[in-house]
DNA sequence: ATGACTTCTTGATGCAAATCAAACGCTGTC
DNA sequence: GACAGCGTTTGATTTGCATCAAGAAGTCAT
């Protein structure tokens, strides 16, 4: 176990590559960024990869499992912030003040890849593809944030939650998972935290997708009866 | 004019440096980083620096002006991502896909620094402190849509115009204004489409502050009366 | 100044989602 | 198998904000 494990620390032959690094890096290049995973860790479901304050040395690259980010208000309102699967960089937020702002937990059995930040920073310098690799990332956070704020901010609980499918149903895709049929990794109300809205208000709205055909629910299993429908409700909303 | 305009594109000599770029820099990086801004550019009121779907080259930092941000759904709805203002940094939505995901409007006439990306990275790779003051830059912007998502999603009207004011007013503090009066650049719609409200709730808000002898509204201006009553408004709203 | 236009304020009404409440269905334990 | 505990569903009621509407105040061009 242990010697499987530090066999596999490499990107080199990692099948999640394409997911967490630039493409199109030579040969010599992929065996600097070896060194840039230091260990992985294993997180079971429930607990905390890392915590809101917790010191900020390292980001994350999700080999397996389901995370959520939430942050907490003073007054103690949990808010959602994102989900994150296989092959997604998490702990971003604690750069800005080497202290993170928000708690990542997993909700499901877990492996990371620990990548000390300066570490990455060291190599991003030597790296330009690298380093524009981070930056990417980075942006693409920031992007995939100004969503959620439209979403939040105009958009109906039966749109919020189309949404919220559709983006998960293209993330799973990208992973080889049919874009048919998924799997919740989280509850009721943490969908709602995350979309602005109450557990009930939620569960109201699988029902009505499922009366009206679009999908179809068992719990956390839901299979899709009609992507189209869903994008256009996510789309057609003016009103 | 034309002049005076080259003389001054050095960062080593603008008032601002100490908002824009890291502190601690030797007196030769310092040199080395006059080049990062290539030209400076004005944008009148109403203006566009940058428009969603334009190709992205350059980052900016804005040296005067008030500017607001905005994504624009396939249905026509305008959400206001953030208000900006001197010293900081726009256009990081660009670099995940080399187009702008927004437009950056001018709310006064404006003048800001080009710098070019290509040649902010390749700074970056020779000076660490800049590497890394870039890598701050772009995490605090996903920390800050961290907290729109909790305003937008958890807060109640009152609270949400509290938090925004409180954000104003911090950041002018930080760069030498008043604590207690400011002035609106943007109109209540576009406070509204930022926090996720109608202009009339924006409106009626501000009255019923102005009513309880919070702050004092005429027309853009507003003069803060009771600091505290306004953090505990923003805080202390579980309900 | 005059009129046109935009922005803002205030009132009346309606509605989507929150809240309150209760029961149902899983899951795991003893 | 029975029981406890959590997550989910569904119904009844309330409510905060949106919507609709009209007028006031400020801005700009002629």
């Amino acid at each position: 176990m242990q010697a499987e494990s530090s066999f596999k620390v490499a990107c080199s032959n990692c099948n999640l590559r394409e997911l967490c690094l630039p493409i199109g890096l030579s040969t010599d290049e992929m065996k600097q960024l070896d060194g840039m995973v230091a260990t992985r860790k294993k997180v079971k479901q429930g607990g905390h990869l890392y915590s809101s304050g917790d010191p900020f040395t390292t980001l994350y690259a999700i080999r397996t499992g389901f995370f959520k980010t939430c942050v907490v208000s003073e007054d103690g309102r949990e808010q959602v912030t994102g989900f994150q699967m296989a092959g997604e960089i998490m702990g971003l937020d604690g750069i800005v003040s080497d202290k993170h702002n928000c708690h990542a937990i997993a909700l499901e059995d877990a492996e990371v890849c620990v990548m000390p930040f300066n570490h990455v920073e060291d190599l991003s310098r030597e790296i330009p593809m690298l380093q524009r690799h981070v930056h990417k990332i980075m942006s693409r956070e920031i992007v995939r944030e100004n969503g959620v704020m439209m979403l939040l901010a105009n958009m109906r609980a039966e749109e919020r939650l189309a949404a919220f499918l559709l983006n998960l149903l293209q993330r799973l895709h990208a992973r080889g998972y049919s874009k048919s049929e998924l799997i919740l990794r989280m509850t009721r109300e943490e969908i709602g935290s995350y979309l602005g809205m109450k557990l009930e208000t939620v569960s109201r709205t699988f029902s009505k997708f499922s009366e009206d055909g679009i999908i179809e629910v068992k719990q956390k299993n839901i299979r899709i009866l009609d992507h189209e429908k869903l994008k256009t409700i996510f789309n057609s909303s003016t009103c």
